[in-house]
DNA sequence: AACAACGTCAACCGCGACGAC
DNA sequence: CGTCGTCGCGGTTGACGTTGT
């Protein structure tokens, strides 16, 4: 059957924004007796509504035990586990929010979480990391690198040989930020923001570490996320995963390959104090580059809090020249593990051990 | 100052679930 | 068991406010 819409047979039944008087007169009749039958509820109140406009009005605004104001980061935290377990069940989860309604949940998810969680790299529908096009096109910058015949870059030292190793490797670079978009969350850019963790923030990112693995958080070993923190009011975030040590050593093993691959880490101490949380050393644009085509980060930039991590540690080792030999190799292992191509290997292994030898 | 673009959120709409008969 | 009426949910809209040009 066809069922005629609600309002249809009275239409001449007040529509839009509710005014004061008819909230009066909502409020009035409710608190007396009860909303009873919503579609009776009208006529017998005064109003010149739907029952349903009647009802969506009580429940989202006018219920006296309606929360109003900020979400904390504790309801945030609420709603983000909620949706990945419940996804849009939005009156489930304002079940589980005392004086929330399911709309308000829904539109702040809509409006703020949603973009939250894009920021952060997850994809907020399937609360995994994304694989969507606008990464895809990053990775095509980076295979267009890799191509040799329209090449500026290489110059001396490099014979042809190695042009096609390193063509070869810009290639496996490619395949690697594929993998980092695939298993981690980027590291978002917030250089100059160096907020304190928090719990909320460490919470929400080793839910995503449970969701995951932390075997794919963190390739490169290791557990899981050491430090999240996010300045929640400027939409911004900030993580500290374990496998940015990785790209680090990496990264610091290739610099000073001149014409090649180079790698730049800045890194600005504020004197770090264990006692402050404000105090951090802080990296400042990570990334791996050619000499003339700068390719996309591998990683942006992270704050790192001293203190309780270990990754803290050894960042620091790593800027002040980088890991002794046999650190490199146990990275360069676990990379290896990674890349399944059999051309990768030799690649790789030359033109580090090229970089190393140097 | 005027206009456009963007963000937020209250309200609407259509549909499915459920209970009464 | 089928039909009907009501309720509640989730997606969407559009008015309004804010920010950028």
């Amino acid at each position: 059957m066809v069922r005629a819409p609600c309002c249809d047979e009275e239409s001449s039944l007040k529509k839009g924004p509710w005014t004061t008087e008819e909230d009066a007169k909502l409020m009035d009749y409710i608190s007396r007796n009860g909303h009873g039958s919503w579609r009776a509820l009208p006529k017998l109140a005064g109003l010149n509504r739907c029952g349903k406009s009647c009802r969506l009005r009580w429940t989202n605004y006018l219920r006296p035990d309606i929360k109003r104001g900020k979400f904390s980061e504790e309801e945030e935290r609420v709603i983000i586990n909620l949706h990945s377990v419940l996804g849009n069940k939005w009156s489930k989860i304002a079940t589980h929010l005392p004086g929330r309604t399911d709309n308000e949940i829904k539109n702040y998810w809509n409006t703020q979480l949603r973009k939250k969680l894009l920021h952060m790299g997850i994809d907020p529908n399937t609360h995994r990391p994304r694989t969507d096009l606008n990464q895809l096109l990053d990775l095509s910058k980076l295979l267009s690198v890799a191509s040799v015949g329209n090449s500026n870059m290489m110059t001396s030292p490099w014979d042809n040989s190695l042009k096609l190793k390193a063509a070869a490797g810009a290639a496996q670079l490619t395949k690697m930020q594929l993998l980092q978009h695939l298993y981690m969350m980027p590291v978002v850019r917030t250089s100059n923001s160096r907020v304190p963790p928090n719990n909320y923030n460490v919470d929400l990112m080793n839910h995503y570490s449970s969701l995951f693995g932390s075997h794919i958080l963190n390739p490169f070993g290791g557990g899981h996320v050491n430090r999240a923190s996010t300045m929640l009011s400027g939409q911004e975030w900030n993580l500290q995963a374990d496998i940015v040590d990785g790209f680090h050593a990496i990264s610091n093993s290739l610099e000073g390959f001149e014409g090649g691959f180079g790698a730049q880490g800045v890194i600005s101490s504020n004197s770090p104090d264990q006692e402050n949380m404000s105090s951090s050393c802080c990296y400042d644009d990570i990334y791996v580059q050619t000499k003339n085509h700068p390719l996309p980060a591998l990683v942006s930039s992270s704050s790192v809090y001293p203190g309780t991590s270990s990754s803290a540690a050894n960042q620091m080792e790593i800027s002040m020249g980088g890991p002794a030999a046999p650190a490199r190799t146990a990275i360069f292992d676990a990379w290896e593990k990674l890349m399944d191509d059999e051309t990768s290997e030799s690649y790789w292994k030359d033109i580090l051990e090229y970089v190393l030898a140097d």
